[in-house]
DNA sequence: CCCGCTATTCACCGATTGGTGACAGCGGGG
DNA sequence: CCCCGCTGTCACCAATCGGTGAATAGCGGG
């Protein structure tokens, strides 16, 4: 038989490379979250697909029917996964530390949401899957990272509040804008309107100019 | 036979509703052309192939091999029709008119480029196919999208100089990223980091934080 | 008038997609 | 002990994709 053969190759006695998979259903969806959660990373939305993942899990497509309910309920599962990213991305010594003026925290948490979006592939993916596309799967998952955006804001906020006379929330959103397509364009193509988006140096150069911004506005 | 059929019911005595097609190329071309712009802008890049614009255009796919030399010709011709882009968008009284400073200039430049933006769902979806993939056939588009902007900004900028002491070509691209993101995001979701972008109300509030960044650096 | 050139369509290819039903094999509870 | 259920695999479906070679149909010049 053709099975005799492979598992002879298999057999303990071989070199045992394909490390027969033990049957483990919380192992399997692991693996399976993990393979969706590095493909649509690494590869995008636009050839993320049931059979993508299945390949990339080394499972077959009808595990994740099962376990997922579909594509639908994995994306589903990748954006509740997000919630550890604030988790991730708050530092022990969150909240408003030294900063006293409202300027000095946004131009820190400007900074550092760059850096964080830089830094978070899937983030970037997810945000470019957004802009792209308007299905109901990619609204549950907006949905998930905007609250994980919210929240990781409001940590690092603390209750400091914004002056008076400018509208922060129009303003912030206008700020995050920038930073988020800055990270989108420059990780995509390299540039940005004709700003170079590669060296550190390219995004030191953006950096100063977020700062201004900020500071122009909160002083 | 049942070409007899068909031939009957298109024939003129009938309702004539499948108008048929003349024998020239070069509204074929054309018809071909004004396909892809129509359905890139529609539908967006995920389902933009061959047979969706041959579909379109009503015609064989085969047309659009031999006279564009496949999709990527195609991209190209899009590309280069962007040309007329920068034409349709610069006002007779162009130039400095007569805005003294150069942040009079740069918050009526976000402004016109906001609305400009909003108004071109063509733009919107290169825009958002740019951040999504980093093929050569994206790359392309992508130069001729940004010469466009580039030579627009040139013209519409005059001969005024930008104040020493910033770097203004990367606050203008940050800026500029802030306009594209806001503008994308609004398209898609209908909000940007928690900020609605759906009534004419949403985005003078989203405006007016614009300016008040633009201000804020160039006084 | 007819013939040739060219615009246009048709028919087919292999590959891949999302999706489903049937089957295999191990393991624990009766 | 055997049998049922759960985990995992395989084979197959129709639809669509990009791409190509050959056949058809109509206009224009001799």
């Amino acid at each position: 038989m053709l099975n005799e053969a492979i598992n002879l190759d298999s057999s303990p006695g071989a070199g045992g490379e394909p490390e027969r998979r033990v049957r483990d259903r919380g192992a399997t969806e692991r693996a399976i979250l993990a393979a969706a959660k590095g493909l649509l990373a690494e590869e995008g939305f636009q050839n993320f697909g049931i059979n993508a993942v299945a390949r990339r899990a080394g499972c077959d497509k009808q595990l994740i029917y099962r376990y997922y309910g579909g594509l639908d309920g994995l994306v589903e599962a990748i954006g509740a996964d997000l919630g550890t990213w604030v988790r991730d991305r708050i530092p022990e010594d969150a909240g408003g530390m030294f900063l006293l003026t409202y300027g000095d925290l946004m131009e820190r948490l400007a900074l550092l949401l760059l850096d964080a979006l830089r830094n978070d592939p899937l983030m970037r993916r997810i945000l470019a899957w957004e802009v792209s596309e308007n299905t109901e799967q990619v609204r549950r998952l907006s949905e998930a990272r905007s609250k994980a955006l919210a929240l990781w804001l409001d940590r690092m906020r603390g209750s400091l509040a914004p002056p008076k006379g400018v509208d922060a929330a129009a303003v912030n959103a206008v700020v995050i804008a920038a930073i988020q397509h800055l990270v989108l364009a420059g990780s995509a193509g390299g540039q940005c309107a004709g700003l170079s988006l590669k060296t550190s140096k390219d995004w030191e150069k953006a950096a100063t100019a977020l700062k201004r911004l900020v500071r122009g506005v909160y002083g």
